[in-house]
Formats: structure tokens, sequence, C-alpha cells
DNA sequence: CCGGATTGCGCCATCGATGCAGCATGTATG
DNA sequence: CATACATGCTGCATCGATGGCGCAATCCGG
């Protein structure tokens, strides 16, 4: 690849400004970093090596204050993607309740590759990073287990590991909350009670696994069993969840328990890439803006991302004993 | 705050390797860093020492190997957020296209705050960052001249600015096209021919003006022309977008023209959250998969992230002269 | 068996910021 | 006028990794 920057002019430091101002880089230093009172430097000199600096567009190398510090106050964070309205509010907001604490958040995406996922991780430990969030991640235990030896916590979110603290959702009772609204309203508007297509997730991971589990609970509820052909688990996929419909040869009266909103996005294409299905209602396990008003949308089970978050950053500043995995409720939105 | 890590365990170095391998830490640097076999390292302490590493959960400080490498490898980008497609798909997309070039992503998010922005500028000059893409930045000269005196380049994505080179949508024939297939629909549909609304946005930024030219060279082409109070423009807010809309007393038959996915949140809460409006349609300049099938939707203007960054990745490797403004042409995609 | 080449590795200065331990001054106290 | 003390600053070692330079050992051709 081509040099960045062909021309890498010298950025000024310390020692450049200690030798304009005629005064030594260790004032320089204690001035700009704010420890200047303890270190009783006149406030005159602070303000004249303060113009200066600005002046000079001076911005302290990182590089060197973090490898002379103890603390490098990174916080890292992985997250499978950015561009869904879960992960993305997720990252918005870390960032922003990271700062408000006075740390530097830094996250990565991972595309929800295990590979990248173990790249990511290792990445934050040369980072200096004091403790990691792995978010949503596929093996959380085996980021728990790169972060050890560097003395480095993780916490997992979204989906829960055994080797740290994590805080996912209530992903039982949010399913089976939601698997009873979908389950009424379609016997509601079509005087039918059948069992509903779970869609989307993978069979393997805990969430999905709970939220199946919510949802067999509540059609058990109604005396209605759930066969493993109505589970179309293909991963977080749209194209996947569309192609397995297309391949379904689902038709009439029926209701689908659509588990995220990328899986959503695949349903929506096929029902909009097909015949027209008045007979088909749906609630999806995740909030979108949009997608609530969609017209077959019944509801929405929305993360309660400030919630979780918040117990993070507890977690974060008090870190718990052994791994305690903290279920947070979902808040539901119904649709129109 | 309480500390992050009460046992901020020694995490090993290279001194802490060559004496488990009784061997000096330079050579460990070099096997390390790959450049061993220039150095003429044998294989067998190199492999003896890959292993020590390993086991060890060795991990390169950062800090340290960048403050003495002449190049960072840092590539920063700041972006106003990361909760909608546009701006979650430019993240995502950047960290992968700068990952596949050997360049390290850092991205922060300014919540489309002026200051929020000039202060993730300084921190990007900090980290050491090579060159800095300001995705959206409300006054992209300021984050220019922050970076100048740091030599490093800046690179305008989406909102143009003067000083440096910018990669934007072409905003005028976009919503030109966009507004065209809205009367066109409007008419067809309810055989009227009239103003649109044109809706979210500021009148100060740069791809708000060039749309409304567009919006208005299309009335203009109907013999149409568009008085501003058909102009609803408070912003990149839903919710002033809702409440301006609330205000306004539209109803019958009317089109809208929505400035951005952000403003379109509003106007379908909106929608939703009054009367049934049959004889509303609208058409969206930025793009959402599942606004794309909300049924009043005539059709989404999206823009082309993936050329956009290729643009601007072209920028980066070979700096052109000036501060040249590519207009990148959007993708039309009609709805349903 | 000798000299030059090659192999294999260690020494040390360096990157920029930090903070401890001084070291001059000035200023109040007995 | 000597002593204590406060004020305002400087010198220096340090954080961990890097890479130029150089040194010892081995090898090979003549």
């Amino acid at each position: 690849m081509a040099a960045i920057n062909q021309t890498p002019q010298k950025r000024p430091t310390i020692y450049d400004l200690a030798q304009i101002a005629g005064t030594s880089p260790s004032a320089v230093s204690a001035i700009l970093n704010g420890t200047w009172k303890k270190r009783r430097i006149s406030a005159a000199l602070a303000e004249r090596v303060g113009r200066i600096a600005e002046e000079q567009g001076y911005a302290v190398n990182l590089q060197a204050s973090l490898l002379r510090r103890e603390r490098s106050r990174i916080i890292g964070m992985i997250i499978p993607k950015y561009d869904n309205r879960y992960f993305g509010a997720i990252a918005e907001q870390f960032e922003a309740m990271a700062r408000e604490r006075g740390l530097f958040p830094v996250i990565t995406c991972t595309q929800r590759d295990p590979a990248l996922e173990v790249e990511a991780a290792r990445e934050m430990m040369s980072y200096q990073a004091e403790c990691l969030i792995a978010t949503g991640a596929t093996n959380p235990d085996r980021i728990a287990a790169i972060c050890a030896p560097a003395g480095v916590r993780s916490i997992n979110l979204d989906l829960p590991g055994t080797a740290m603290p994590s805080v996912v959702s209530d992903n039982f009772g949010g399913a089976r909350d939601l698997t009873r609204l979908i389950l009424d309203r379609i016997e509601r508007d079509f005087g039918i009670l059948g069992p509903l297509y779970f869609i989307g997730g993978r069979a393997q991971d805990h969430n999905t696994t709970e939220r199946l589990r919510g949802f067999r609970a509540a059609h058990a509820e109604r005396g209605l069993s759930v066969l493993s052909d109505r589970c179309i688990m293909h991963g977080y996929s749209a194209a996947k969840s569309e192609a397995a419909l297309a391949a379904a040869e689902i038709d009439g009266t029926v209701g689908f328990f659509v588990n995220s909103t990328i899986a959503l996005e695949g349903v929506v294409r096929w029902i909009h890439g097909g015949p027209e299905r008045p007979g088909l209602r749906f609630g999806c396990f995740d909030w979108d803006p949009f997608a609530r008003f969609l017209p077959q949308n019944i509801g929405m089970m929305r993360q309660d991302i400030g919630a979780m978050l918040a117990k993070v950053f507890e977690f974060v500043e008090h870190p718990p004993p052994g791994a305690p995995r903290i279920e947070t409720p979902c808040i539901f939105e119904p649709a129109n």
C-alpha cells in the first residue's frame, strides 16, 4: 500500500513546547495534564505554555502517555455488527456511558466471525484495555481465556458465558409473553389456534435455546405442541431465513415468532416477494422503529439496552464475585 | 470511580519472555513482530519463543510498539451515530475495508454534537492516527484545521468541506429523481399534481441545500413552485419532525419527500399516531430494509456506501491534489 | 590453515510523557 | 542574622518495543 502520509510532518512534542516557552519538558507535561497545581507551577507559566500548546496545535501522544501511566482507562467492546438497531444502539450508548465515566471506549465489529472475535480480543489486550465487553460473542469463554493472562476481566453482554459475569435479556420470559400474544391475536383475528413458526437464530446459542423454551412454554399452556419442522433456524442471516421460508411452502393462516430483526429482514422480503398473505401475522424478538409499523406486525419485544448497559458498568466498576448471570426484563411494544 | 481492575496483574513483556527463553529482548521482539528472518534468527529459537509467548498469553503492548514505530497505521473515523442503517453500514464497512488494507480502524460516535466532534478529532490526533475520515461532520473544515498542525489529512464523507477532499452522494440528482417519482405516483394514484412537502434536515447543511435544489428542480419541470411553508426542516431528529407535522395540519392527498430515515421515523410515528391517511405517499432519501416495505412508501434513494468508501480509501492511499469533491450516484430502490 | 563471508544473536539508544527527588530562590520567624 | 519553610522549577529514570550496529562463532574456498 502507498504511504498514507507522504509528508510525515513532525507533530509537536512537549520538548518542542518547552524549547519555545524556555522551560523544561516536565513543566510542560505537568501543565498540560492538569497536575501543575500539585507540582507548584506558577499560573503565569501555565497560562503561557497553554497558549503556546494551542498555537502549535499540540496534542498529547497517547501512546507515550499510556505507556508511562499505570492505568490506560481504555475499555474495549467487541460487537457482531453495527448495522441493526439493537447492536447499533448498544455501541452508541456504550460509548456515551464510557465517556461519562472518564473511560476511553474502543469498539470493534467482528461480523459474528469467531476468528475475528479472537483477533479483536487480542487487539484489545494490545491496546492495554482494562476491561473487555464481549457482546453477542459466539464463544464468550474463549474471550475470557484470552483476557485472563493479561489480568483483564471480560463481561459478557447479550450472550452469556460461564467464566465471567454476563448480562442478558430475560429471553425465556420475553419469548413466552410474545408467543402468548401472537397466539392470542391469531385466534382473535382468524379464529384459529395453531402452533406458530419460530424463525431465525441458531439452535446452539443460549438466547435461541431460551427463547425456544419460552415459545414452547406458551404453546404448552394452550395444549399445543411444537414440532421441529416449525422451527426454521438457519443462523442470523436475512438471506437464509428468506430462502428457508421460500422452500417451506407456507400458506393460509400462520403466525411467526421471529427471533431477531435480522431474521425479520428475510421474513419481510419473503412476504413481499410472493403472493399476498392476509392470513399472516408475526411478532419479533427485538425492536426496530420501522418494522414496528409493518402491517402484519403484532408486537416487538424490545431488549432493555439502557438497563443492560447500566448493569454492565456496575460490574465494570464493582467486579462481582464469581460469574453471575443477570437477566434483564424486556420491554414489550405492541405494534399499532 | 472505583478501580476497574483491582489486581493490575503484570502483563508479560518481551523482557519476561526473553528471560524465560534465555535470550535477549531484541530477539523476542524480532520473532514476535515477524522481522526475525531479516534479522537472521534461527527457526529453532523462533519456534521456541513463539511457543513461550503463546503459553504466557503474551500480547504486544501497542502503546510501546507504536511509540517506537514511525507509522501508526491507525485510521480514524468520526461519525454522528451508529443506530441507523446508513451510518451503521458506513461504520461496519469502513472497519472491514481498513482491516483489508492492513490499517487499524478507530471509530468514534459524536452524536452530531460539534463540540464532541472537535474533541473526538483531537483524540484521534492523540492516537497518532495517520488519517481521519470526518463523516457527516457539522463543520468539516474545523476538523481539517485540527488535523493540519499534526500533518494529518482528513477526508470528508457524506458532508463536504472546502479544505480537504470530500466524497458525497449526488444529492441534487438523487433528490430530483426521487421527487419526480413521487410527483408521478401522486398524480397516477390520485389524479392530482401538487407540490410535495420536504421534511427533515437543516437548511444550513450542504446536503439538505442540494436536495432541496433537486426537489425544486423537479417541481419546476412540471411548472410547480415550492413555497417555504412546505419545507419542514428541524434538523435530524425524529421527535422534531413528528412534532412539526402534528402542528402543520396536513390532510387530504399529500406527498412527502423525506430527507433521511431519521426524519422518516418521526413521519411514520405521526402517521400512526393520528387518523388514517389513505391519501398520503412518501419517498425517502436514504434506505432502510423495513421502511422500504411500509405501505405508503413509494421508493427510497439509497446512498451507495460501497462506492463512497472505495473512493475514500482511494484518497487515503493516493492523496489527490487540492480538495476535490466527488459526487456518487445514488441507487434508486422503488418500494414494493 | 588462513581470510573472508555468513550465520546467529546481543547491546543500546530511542520514541514522548510522566513523576519522584532534588535544588535553587524568596519569605517569614525567632 | 541564622533557620525554617514555602515556592517554582529542573534532571533523570522509567514505561515496552524497535532496529541499527556490532561481535562471536562457524563455514567454506583457496
